[in-house]
DNA sequence: TCGTCTCCATACAGTTCTGTATGGAGACAT
DNA sequence: ATGTCTCCATACAGAACTGTATGGAGACGA
């Protein structure tokens, strides 16, 4: 049943699904959820199957019928930690409070660029997308995970003075800018993307005099 | 080999092709691209499989392989096809030169709003998007679409008065803003979107004190 | 009338994937 | 030692699709 350890006994489960285990001899669900999501990325979803993952973890096709029950199985299990995950990091921001929302919106707009870990989340976002087109699981993650970030920057807007309605106008143009910034990433050289981003930076605090 | 007309002899192909013939017997190409870009559109670019398409248009897959080589090359007809009337309608706003650069910006502004033709091609344009990210070819075309948006809004902008990097860093502003809108569809009631568009017809217009 | 051309139907062989049923090796409890 | 449990391998039947080869009906030219 699992490993006496003192007047406990351990599961296996609880010993080889350990993130502290790296060489494991036997998977976990997540290692099918970060194969599924690696191939979701560069061949999308129509190309998430059972047996190119087993190839590709050097398994058969058995060991994934023992940790799911079908192939729906995993796609909703991918879907739920990436939207666990995006959720996760907008509540982060709400932590990290900088006060200045300036500097928030700042930090929002410089977001595209920063590095590795940001690009990989953006192709990811994007498969995620092409899949929701058609999948109204997905679409439904995403629409939930668009609301939840909109609805943050509007509040950094807010702070800046702006009123609801305005602010949320003003979440969306910024919103938008991020959006294609990774959609329409081969689009202008550094250069100008440093250009439209300051551009962005101080057009979207202007106040506009009333009509 | 076709139809005797006085001294000429049309072919086959002229005829039975022609737009006019509404109610033909046989198959154009046309149909089959039709139909796939239909398909293309609420089920991926993975799902456009050619016996799918002729259970669609009622004939056998003998009918398809007579018109095409392969699926491939029905593919890369459906975005030429594409293409082409994406570009057309960038050109066609240069001959419709309405002379004021803000009309023009505020109709850019709202064309994701303007009927079911506009949002029937945005919805092809979003299937080309998603088949862009694993298709070097579809990834090629929609660049090319992008550049030439971006380059007639750049003049839009131009005439305006800002310098050319201004105006082309205001261009990917607005253009950003499309796609989202039609990206981010489902976020915002209809009163939201008219302020939203409203607030950047005004932002992307008003000039910055120098920095 | 006979051959030709266009367009589609039909039959064939092969690939890639699905889910299920069953077997088996290894670690463990008793 | 024996049974149990976990995890994976293997084998099976079938669905969905590919491209090719060939046949056939109909319109036409001569």
């Amino acid at each position: 049943m699992g490993i006496a350890l003192g007047s406990k006994t351990i599961p296996y489960s609880a010993v080889w699904h350990h993130p502290c285990m790296t060489a494991r001899s036997t998977l976990t669900p997540e290692a099918w959820i970060a194969a599924a999501t690696e191939l979701l990325i560069d061949r999308g979803i129509d190309a998430v199957r059972v047996d190119v993952l087993a190839k590709a973890l050097a398994v058969t096709r058995g060991s994934f019928y023992w940790h799911f029950k079908d192939r729906e199985a995993l796609l909703t299990a991918v879907l739920n930690a990436w939207r666990d995950g995006a959720t996760e990091q907008v509540i982060g921001r709400f932590e990290g409070q900088q006060a200045d929302p300036s500097v928030l919106i700042g930090e929002l707009i410089s977001l595209p660029f920063r590095g590795r870990a940001a690009e990989r989340a953006a192709r990811v976002e994007l498969a995620i997308r092409a899949w929701a087109r058609r999948d109204a699981l997905a679409r439904q993650a995403v629409d939930e995970v668009d609301a939840r970030r909109l609805s943050y920057i509007s509040q950094c807007f807010s702070a800046l003075g702006f009123p609801i309605a305005e602010a949320r106008a003003r979440a969306f143009i910024l919103y938008a800018y991020e959006v294609a910034e990774s959609l329409l990433s081969t689009q202008g050289t550094a250069a100008q993307k440093r250009e439209r981003s300051a551009l962005l930076q101080r057009l979207v605090q202007t106040r506009l005099a009333p009509a």
